[in-house]
DNA sequence: AATGAATGAGCTTTCATTCAT
DNA sequence: TATGAATGAAAGCTCATTCAT
């Protein structure tokens, strides 16, 4: 098996078993904590065949952060496809981030470790890199901010900020659920802020049809809503 | 006692001083590429004298944490005591948010290296610390909010979470906006969150005094307030 | 009570008292392990006061053997003295030993680090100092040989050589105690060698009064003979 | 396999090349002057390599007691395999030990320093080890004595007291040498030991055959019988 | 392509010693 | 004399990376 000229597909195929076990040693050790060994360990591999495919561990912890960014990307481009109406994309948007986060909520400090590495980086590459992924994510989200605007459902306002408001909050629910030992829903932390935002942004039109609703939700909060970490 | 150079104050306060020292080079190189050496170069001691203040390099990373953090809260705490009425409250407390990270911009990094730690660390204790100092951030935030639903300014809604939410929508713009390079104004990103979330939640009475600014500030965004980076 | 100009006398009672605090100090964690601040907390004085009265760590190592071992001697001249005739003598001179061995077993690592420290030293003056110390010894032990071989009571052998291998008997069989976990009656030991050597050395004379008892010594041997550690 | 630089047997030797050299260096300078730069130099390898095969500097220094106290045990073995009747199987016995000891004299010091580290570190596994070889060596002694005795050429005496006895009259003559500078020969204090011990112990029918031998050696000592260090 | 032995720079921490007071 | 804060050399150990096979 290993003896084989390895083309160019296995090759890729290769690079992405590794990458796949070098998220998981990662995000349950750290970035400074994780060895070279513990991943070639992982991968079955020798530590010196993990240089074969990757620069160094930089490199490796960069194609981390790609691989698991660009399915999260995925499934957000999906959700939006996979409706028509723009509050059912923007339901969708959050479902997807929601169970995104609760199913990678043990990685969740790498992704602190990311932003923290690209800040410090002397090479502004990864930093880009995290910028650009979340320019396409605020684009998917100023699209549908707009689509609603357009059908009267949300008012005025700018988009553009909008969608970087959001973008920001999302992190930060996120991070402040970590921080709390995950002991609430993360969901319903999300809706409470999507009952929040959405009273003062939906328009009449929207607004009587879910009134109850988030009015409910509001005095609700989500403290209280128990979460069951695996 | 007589004889003794340093009084227990002056140890207190070269405590402080390697504290101080430390935060700015922690916060230009991160933890794992700050060496104690580069610290001693910054107090002008010895390596070893470190040793004397700090039994090690996490001790001191720790310290920081609550040095600066401890400043912070100080500063919330005499914000909400400043003001009377609760708007003012509120408006106070947002201003002192964006001052205080406005002012320690490129300490931004460190406080994801503080998150990233703590929930690596075997130890919760670092965790716990993060956590406590929330908390108390966070009934900062809620007894404002309870104060204008007392006054009917603010509609019913739990402010527990409310309060939660707003600490991690806080902490989410902030590195929505570190990221971003700091590109535009987080004053302004600020008002627009507050623009947002207060259009659904304040009451008629105060909505209707407010009104036009707040639809100003939504149509406007804030992503095009340039701020300039020191 | 530190106010008061010491004295040559109270300087030198000074030394004593961090000698003799540091005798329990090195002998419990070795040298290496020994910080100068145990030995300082052990007489209550401060780590700096210590270097007023010895000039470095090996300074008051090397004291700490003297002072020892001094007593040690004053001992078994003691011994000599108090006795008349030399087989009261030689007895005298083994129930001291064993007297003082068993009185400072858990300082038996001591001794070997004492002589590995010798053994090392760049400057011979250690090894000088331990080899007058058991040169004197040596001729103490001659000369109650001689008196023995005078009476007629020990058959006639090198003295000095013999006086040297006693030496090195000695201290061999407190070694093998130590090292076998004090696990019999070193005093039993003792008298087994005293036994076994006796038997050849002694003349007809002192043969015929001892006889029975040495055999039963022989035949018993020392091993069985419980000893309790405190 | 195939692509394995190191076989398991290359690696087994490389560890007695590490030890090999270690021993010299921890002979020559003590365990805490050694420094694991040293050795390395000594085996020309890079310092981190001695990791690769001892876990660490301990590790080492007990693998050098090992490796050096098992030759001796085997030389030990070999020389009461050698011989037939158990006189001369105890005169090989010394021999093989005066041999040993006088090829590492210079390595004596380690001995001590063995001694010492076993019994102040906090495992016990290394003072085991060292009581097992002592052990086995005094079990090949008292073998011997009881063919003696069972030939009748000894007395009756406890032949297993009488072994550890042996045992710590060996290394205390051999201390006692390795203090005075080696300034006799270790070979003649041994048998000048034998033929006291020898001259209480052996029958009537083993004493007529060596009297005069005994007797000359008793008188002359063995202090003014240079040797050579090497 | 795969291996894993070898490397050595690098860093935290310790602690004997100094010296201003 | 006594103190103890300050010092900084020193060393064990780690681990990313290299490279001969």
């Amino acid at each position: 098996m290993a003896r084989t000229k390895t083309a160019p597909e296995n090759r890729e195929a290769k690079r992405i078993l590794i990458v796949e076990a070098a998220i998981g040693v990662f995000a349950s050790k750290g970035y400074h904590s994780t060895k070279m060994q513990d991943i070639a360990d992982a991968v079955q591999l020798a530590k010196g065949t993990l240089y074969e495919y990757y620069v160094d561990k930089e490199d490796l912890f960069l194609a981390v952060y790609d691989h698991w960014m660009s399915k999260y990307e995925q499934s957000m481009i999906l959700a939006v496809e996979e409706h028509i109406d723009p509050v059912s994309k923007a339901d969708a948007l959050i479902d997807t981030t929601v169970e995104f986060y609760e199913l990678h909520a043990t990685y969740a400090p790498l992704l602190l470790e990311f932003w923290a590495h690209a800040l410090r980086s002397t090479s502004d590459s990864f930093l880009i890199r995290i910028r650009d992924m979340k320019k396409r994510l605020s684009v998917l989200g100023a699209e549908v901010t707009k689509q609603m605007q357009t059908l009267k459902l949300f008012r005025h306002i700018d988009s553009d900020s909008f969608a970087v408001l959001e973008l920001g909050i999302s992190d930060g629910i996120f991070l402040q659920w970590v921080i709390d030992g995950q002991s609430y829903s993360l969901r319903e932390a999300y809706k409470f802020r999507q009952s929040v935002i959405g009273s003062g942004l939906m328009t009449e039109t929207l607004r009587s049809l879910v009134a109850t609703k988030v009015q409910k939700k509001l005095q609700q909060g989500f403290l209280h809503t128990p979460f069951k970490r695996k």
